[in-house]
DNA sequence: CTTCAGATTATCT
DNA sequence: GATAATCTGAAGT
């Protein structure tokens, strides 16, 4: 190969960081859950490390595509790179579109703007970077506002469990988590965590 | 129209 | 660990 110095920008700001494109996002959610980690979720001028995922996925009970098209879960069949942003209780969500109905939810990040509100867990992490629902259906590739970057540090250990919060289908590993980061909204599955013989009500 | 459950979080014991 | 808060989307009648 060509011996050219590559001229590494090397602004203290984004170095060697670079937009996600559609084609990043376009591949298996599972995948793209476990690549999104370390990755960094921006919005405007406020930005967050990701540390923490889950897949939604095809067949999925747990998916708000389960049942088809909706009108709350339009924006989850857009274009990869699509925000899915939902409400849940008081708090809004965000996911980040695959493929067709299929999407990853950000669970936490990492503050990398000073003053930022705890970013740990998904309600937290949307309320931190200023996301709301009128943001659902933003193209994140292209927006000018809201974006993400690749991550500029190596791949670090993941840990994968059980996914959080949810009744049905909840013990398939489709959680995804930077092990041992302290934003992380829950500690990271190790190993099997022994279970209490008698469980809550079952119906 | 009514009913119901929820991809959460703060706060309590 | 358990539960209330709080309100909308989705499904049922």
């Amino acid at each position: 190969m060509a011996r050219h110095s590559w001229t590494v920008a090397r602004s203290s700001n984004s170095a060697g960081s670079r937009r996600l494109s559609r084609r990043f996002f376009d591949r298996p959610t599972v995948t793209v859950a476990r690549d999104l980690l370390g990755a960094i979720l921006r919005n405007g001028p406020r930005a967050v490390q990701i540390v923490e995922t889950e897949a939604y996925v095809t067949n999925d009970p747990a998916s708000h595509t389960f049942r088809g098209p909706t009108r709350r879960n339009r924006s989850m069949f857009g274009e990869p790179g699509t925000l899915y942003v939902y409400r849940i209780h008081q708090v809004v969500c965000a996911n980040l579109v695959t493929r067709r109905g299929e999407a990853v939810l950000l669970r936490a990040g990492e503050p990398l703007t000073p003053g930022l509100p705890s970013p740990s867990g998904p309600g937290r992490l949307c309320r931190a970077l200023g996301i709301s629902l009128a943001d659902d259906g933003v193209r994140t590739p292209t927006d000018p506002r809201i974006r993400v970057d690749s991550r500029q540090d190596g791949r670090r250990s993941i840990a994968v469990g059980p996914r959080v919060g949810i009744r049905r289908a909840a013990r398939r590993p489709l959680r995804f988590a930077l092990k041992g980061n302290r934003w992380v909204s829950r500690p990271a599955v190790v190993g099997n965590r022994r279970r209490s013989p008698r469980g809550p009500n079952r119906a």
